[in-house]
DNA sequence: CGAGACTATGCATACGGTTGCATTTCTTTA
DNA sequence: TAAAGAAATGCAACCGTATGCATAGTCTCG
């Protein structure tokens, strides 16, 4: 149906692999043997078939990203949707497709995954999940494709040597509380989750700590709640059923902003007003998180630059081989004040 | 590298078709040696090469989805993300995979969708943006690739005869108007837009009206606020820049959620109450909308629905081609009663 | 002016599957 | 038991592109 390059040939009087060449810029030939044939080719709105293409080349020019299996739930969750637009953007100003696929998939027994990456469907592979099936490890490892942690990294030694792009949740966790700390602040909770399976919490709570051990505070643990979630509902919930805490409590960090929100709600509820009453951190720095007055303080994540700086890695890994040395980036995160914690 | 049906062929003893037809559970082969050599695939760990495949059948088992340009910029937008979630939801059940295309690409010259189609990288689209270039209106119209419109299509006589799935926006910004009429509200203000190309706006104050004519109530033109964006600002700026209108309005319609949650953060501040001072009704039923008290009555969009009815439909035509009736499925939304216009 | 070097092009094969047709093997039936 | 029919398998062409190698044409230079 479509036109190829034998019919270019044809129309050019020229054989098929001139063709070919005169297309991929081959400098085998001639200048004007080039634009001749460009020239028909765009008359023609010749494209490249990919299928043929790829089938010789090795080459799908697409990646897969990984994401988990309930990611849905995380759509109500701005970080992620952002996330994924900014994956979008970055791969399509490399000239990539892109194809999501999740870490376990609950339609069919055989792994979408593994049919992409056997299947040569992707080039490469983004994850942007911490958890996957100890199957999906070993394939993984045992298998040459290209791939980057994003976003986060799984806590496995078998994972070491492999590249990886992503916050320092740690240091954030540390910052937002530093500067509730230096803002005087002596009873700060916070509102964590472990429920979620990676780690970013956990680190963030570590964070919350050392910045207490830092500038030598007690840490009275019970201002620490453990909602069991990262959802809106979390920090709602999270302040509804600890109203005591709050008693006390001079300032939240809720762990990210749809929590903070969600406390928010919350306080407004309770009247407890922000910032008189209590300061609030979040994480992520949501568009959503400078909607809503008084606009939120937060530690923001550099979302472009992680979805990039991923990009980047893995498309050299995918050009130069499995070779060269590992990419462990860890991206500070930056405090945004706003006016959350009074100005 | 990977294996190939022609590795198994070595493997079992037999030809390299056998193992294709067995593969492809032919009737032609006999059911013992389709199970020993499904059984070698599996222990090898076989998957088809999809290029390979796809070059000879012409299909790619993937489909493209067109959004509109600023997509990112509704990414703030829950529907939108949502909508995305849903989608690549109903996809993974026809084990289909997904790639995204943007209306215009920003960073190359030649448009990607071409090369999605001509290229054969999709075997079909599905399109979720009214806006599409002369060029590519053209180029689709010619083009045989199946494509169905999904959340709304183009108000453009070239497009009659395609398929689409969509909602009734006329008929749900009916159902949110007649709402608050029969709760006794007369003067009910809304926010809508016209400067977001698509028509759903239009539509929805369209609704508006034809709920005042049914109802026999004058309509006052003053009442509706045209401020230009869908998103949280267009609401709260739609409030606060138009206060006048909300001393003699008693109920507001706003045109999505996010418009009515950032009406809601304006009314606060105003110290205008809902449902008290105020009734509020919002469009899309984005799960957000839930979370803020009084929880918001809306008019719910049944997105899974649209996905799923959109994939199936454009999936036919993949099977059978472009012939068949057309088929415009409009959708009824449907009012879900919460708490912010009153009990 | 002819040999050698270089440039431009064509030929043929490969990539990994699918599929029409030929061929072999096994049944069936007269 | 042999011929005919059916079932199972193999052979080979093809999908559209890339590319190593052979070849034809041009240029240079002694």
């Amino acid at each position: 149906m479509s036109i190829t390059t034998k019919d270019l040939a044809l129309l050019a009087g020229v054989s098929q692999s001139t063709v070919s060449r005169s297309l991929n810029d081959s400098p085998l030939i001639s200048q004007s043997t080039k634009d001749r044939i460009l020239k028909i080719a765009g008359e023609q709105g010749f494209e490249f078939n990919a299928s043929a293409r790829s089938l010789i080349t090795n080459r799908s020019n697409t990646i897969g990203i990984i994401y988990p299996n309930d990611f849905m739930d995380y759509s109500s969750n701005l970080y992620f949707s952002t996330f994924h637009g900014q994956l979008q953007k970055s791969l399509e100003k490399e000239n990539m497709d892109l194809i999501v696929a999740f870490a376990n998939n609950r339609f069919s027994d055989a792994s979408n995954i593994k049919k992409l990456i056997i299947g040569k469907k992707v080039d490469g592979l983004l994850i942007a999940c911490t958890t996957l099936s100890s199957d999906t490890k070993l394939f993984l490892k045992s298998s040459r494709i290209p791939y980057v942690f994003l976003h986060h990294y799984p806590d496995d030694p078998d994972f070491e040597g492999v590249d990886k792009v992503y916050t320092d949740h740690l240091r954030g966790g540390y910052l937002a509380t530093e500067h509730l700390l230096k803002r005087g602040h002596r009873k700060i909770a916070t509102i964590t989750t472990e429920e979620y399976e990676g780690q970013e919490y956990k680190l963030r709570t570590e964070g919350y700590r050392t910045a207490h051990h830092f500038y030598d505070r007690e840490i009275d643990e019970s201002l620490i709640i453990r909602e069991g979630g990262c959802y809106f509902q979390s920090g709602y919930d999270g302040v509804m059923n600890h109203r005591e805490i709050f008693r006390k409590a001079t300032a939240l960090f809720a762990q990210n902003d749809m929590v903070a929100l969600g406390a928010r709600e919350a306080f407004m509820e309770l009247s407890i007003r922000i910032p008189q009453d209590i300061a609030l951190v979040g994480f992520d720095d949501i568009e959503l998180s400078t909607y809503f007055k008084p606009r939120l303080t937060t530690v923001h994540q550099p979302l472009e630059q992680m979805t990039q700086l991923a990009c980047r890695h893995l498309l050299d890994r995918i050009n130069s081989g499995k070779s060269g040395i590992t990419k462990d980036v860890k991206l500070q995160p930056t405090l945004v004040i706003r006016e959350s914690c009074g100005s």
